[in-house]
DNA sequence: CATATAGGCTAATTCGAATTAGCCAGATTA
DNA sequence: TAATCTGGCTAATTCGAATTAGCCTATATG
């Protein structure tokens, strides 16, 4: 990795630990290996880099989107995919998910920066909406409405039933964030959950 | 309200909003309506407001959790209380608990606060945990249990039960934090969800 | 009464952290 | 090969924000 990405690397590091203000630009640059006045011959000040590290994160959603859309698309055609999911596999699905946003290097940095910037920040607040509330609720809802018309589960209200299964998995998420030594309860409450899910809404167990 | 109590609300408000080292102490001098250095008549340095705003909570915490007890006991000791709860007022107990916490100044203003803080502070993380994760799940496992060996409701795990009651509102919340915009649209959502809530753990509608 | 004390103010002071100036070595290129 | 560019360094510089000094008035207290 080059310099001028490292700086964002570590700078993302320390930001989703101590929020941007209380980050020295010599933190930084000593994380990196140079001294401070180093930094700026790579971005103009300190306020560059944060907002070069939101821009990188713009150009990952759209990247992020697009094979989203694909797979939204490819998804509702053969819609079939779906259908044969056991609640094994469901179970499974929902572990990885909230394992790989919990874990994830990058995303787990970056949440950890919105949580602490958003409401001194409207761009972030909103990132974070989308992020954490519109994509994965539509997304989510559209799999879960996919799943409800093959007759696997049921119900006469889709968003809730989203909510249903989205909200604990969020909630658990921050959890962990907070304090790490809850994910072996959280792992196993996830899994109570979705079983729990999968019952109240009917699903048939293959 | 004396000025020395003045100051920590318009500290609070502060922090809140932009988190603890973007506010300047000559800001919270201009709300209190006093210059920066007559501050330091009522406290040593910008850290023990911060402090005692804490310091407070954590009174106010022992208060509540006195009451909390008291009720609890009660409630146990006579829960037919709850078990004649009808839908419609479960309903409105939801709805005015969300409320509440969403807009009552001091526990939106401290819950903001908590929630920038907590990565760098690790006292907040643990009241963060303790107010939203520990006390709600210990305190609606409860009610919720009493609900339950009544006959009104059905589970053989409380536990998830209460996550499945509680993390819908808990999200609610934080997206209405996020945004108040979105304060009707999770008002809606609020009374589905609990309704929903309702119809899948078997309450029977009176 | 006279004297503390509380709580405000203005004018320093201090100090830490961002940024700039200016130098230099090694790589790149005309 | 000579000129230029890149990216590093040390040593200023700047500047903003916390804090202190020292004064003043009103109120409370011996």
């Amino acid at each position: 990795m080059d310099t001028k990405q490292k700086i964002l690397d570590e700078a993302l590091t320390l930001f989703s630990e101590k929020g941007y203000a209380n980050v020295f630009v010599a933190d930084i640059a000593d994380r990196v290996g140079i001294k401070a006045p180093s930094l700026y011959k790579h971005y103009k000040n300190k306020r560059a880099i944060f907002d070069a590290i939101i821009e990188k994160m713009n150009e990952n959603f759209a990247m992020q989107a697009k094979s989203l859309n694909i797979n939204g698309s490819d998804a509702a055609a053969d819609s079939g995919i779906y259908e044969k999911m056991s609640e094994d596999s469901l179970l499974k699905l929902g572990r990885e998910m909230f394992l790989y946003f919990l874990h994830d290097d990058y995303n787990s940095r970056f949440r950890k920066m919105l949580t602490i910037e958003q409401f001194n920040n409207k761009e972030l607040a909103d990132i974070y909406t989308k992020l954490y509330v519109d994509d994965p609720l539509s997304y989510q809802g559209m799999l879960l409405g996919m799943i409800t018309s093959s007759g696997m589960l049921h119900t006469d209200n889709v968003e809730i039933m989203t909510l249903h299964f989205y909200s604990p998995i969020y909630y658990l998420l921050t959890i962990c964030d907070r304090d790490p030594a809850r994910e072996k309860w959280a792992l196993k409450t996830l899994d109570e959950h979705i079983r729990q899910f999968n019952k109240l809404y009917g699903r048939s167990n293959k």
